[in-house]
DNA sequence: AATTCTATCAACCGCCAAGTC
DNA sequence: CGACTTGGCGGTTGATAGAAT
């Protein structure tokens, strides 16, 4: 079903991509844009062509995608839409919320064409026969003969989470511990290790689906939370913040009525060692992540990272006391460098909430979440 | 149980249009 | 205007899961 991975050309890496991939992708993508995709995958610290990374992300990484199976509107209007415009399968696909053209097309391939096909070759007399399905009822009964006419609404979405995804294994799945979750209200995906929280009795079906699933669903943020296992967590992680690890925060995932304001997280415990952290942030200033060239010119040391920590405000431009070690731009470095790419995030001090999700205000007032990149005071 | 066949769909390829220099 | 780059599109491939034999 799936090329396998370990393809290369010109040092690139072909066919399926790997959790880590995904997760490196999604990770650039959404805080940073695609920008270009060309240059993408070098920043993004990912092996593969910019071509590679955009059709992964497009057809299905991005959020809102819509997976698994058709509703008969939408075969009806895939149909209809074929019959005045063609092949035309990136046209259709706007006309179909959360479709990629790519899914349009091999569903038309798969099921929709051989089933007209099939029922255009049935005599006339049957076609207007007295059970009188239509064309495409016909088509679908084809496809589910169990339960051909009962399509889910769009937000009812059956998942079906392909091959090469970020689900964790069923031995990965069961080595998850009550011990190291969270309130079950929120759906959150370890960063640095592919571990789950503990299920939830409201997290029903597939917990990794879900997110990626549904319509108004996404990866809003990351967060902290407790973790017991740091063997696969970044030192400069585990060293910020051990016993926890990073995680992420998925909106909705399990309850699309409920608002996000409403997500709950794990109480607060006493003596958290967080409070503990002495990273001196200090300054913020809003979200590009990538500034300007102008603001490139006007960025001097003084607002450079620090050299020991090598971090960056994720959602802000953050200065810290300038290293003597971290010459020239702060921006270009690590972004232009081929050396340096972002590797995790880390919590520090951080008092501009403007920029943060309500939930991760709420668990932790006085701290933001930064970007790590390797190599940042290393480069001369 | 073993083998063969079929369906599926992620990923690749080549081409084209638009934008930039 | 032409060369080049980039993003986007549609056609096709090919590994594999599941069904059929």
């Amino acid at each position: 079903m799936v090329r396998p991975p370990g393809g290369d050309k010109n040092g690139l890496k072909r066919g399926t991509w790997m959790p880590e991939e995904d997760r490196k992708l999604i990770a650039y993508v959404t805080r940073y844009g695609c920008w270009n995709w060309r240059q993408l995958p070098k920043f993004a610290g990912l092996s593969r062509c910019g071509k590679s990374c955009r059709l992964r992300w497009m057809n299905y990484l991005r959020p809102n995608i819509k997976r698994g199976n058709y509703s008969r509107e939408e075969e009806e209007t895939i149909i209809k839409l074929h019959e005045s415009l063609g092949n035309r399968w990136s046209a259709i696909a706007a006309q179909l919320p959360g479709r990629t053209d790519n899914e349009i097309k091999n569903h038309w391939h798969t099921n929709l064409k051989k089933g007209l096909k099939k029922s255009s070759d049935v005599p006339r007399q049957e076609n207007n026969s007295s059970n009188n399905l239509s064309q495409l009822e016909k088509i679908q009964k084809r496809n589910d003969p169990n339960n051909s006419l009962l399509y889910p609404t769009d937000t009812e979405i059956i998942g079906r989470f392909p091959s090469s995804d970020l689900q964790p294994s069923s031995s990965r799945s069961s080595s998850i511990t009550t011990n190291t979750s969270v309130e079950p209200r929120i759906n959150m995906v370890e960063d640095d290790d592919f571990t789950s929280t503990e299920a939830s009795a409201e997290t029903s079906g597939n917990f990794w689906t879900q997110p990626f699933l549904t319509d108004n669903s996404y990866i809003a943020c990351d967060f902290l939370a407790p973790f017991m296992d740091t063997e696969d967590l970044s030192p400069v992680v585990d060293e910020f913040s051990f016993p926890y690890g990073l995680f992420e925060e998925i909106h909705g995932a399990n309850d699309l009525s409920v608002p996000l304001e409403k997500t709950q997280i794990r109480e607060r415990e006493p003596n958290d060692p967080l409070l503990s952290c002495t990273a001196q942030i200090m300054d913020s200033s809003p979200s590009s992540p990538q500034p300007s060239s102008s603001e490139l010119s006007s960025m001097t040391k003084d607002n450079a990272v620090a050299s020991s920590t090598n971090m960056v405000a994720d959602d802000v431009v953050t200065s810290l006391e300038a290293s003597a070690e971290t010459t020239g731009d702060f921006w270009t470095e690590p972004f232009f460098d081929g050396s340096s790419y972002i590797t995790s995030d880390v919590l520090a001090p951080f008092t501009n909430n403007e920029y943060l999700s309500p939930a991760f205000v709420e668990y932790f007032p006085g701290y933001g979440l930064y970007g790590e990149y390797e190599g940042v005071n290393m480069i001369n």
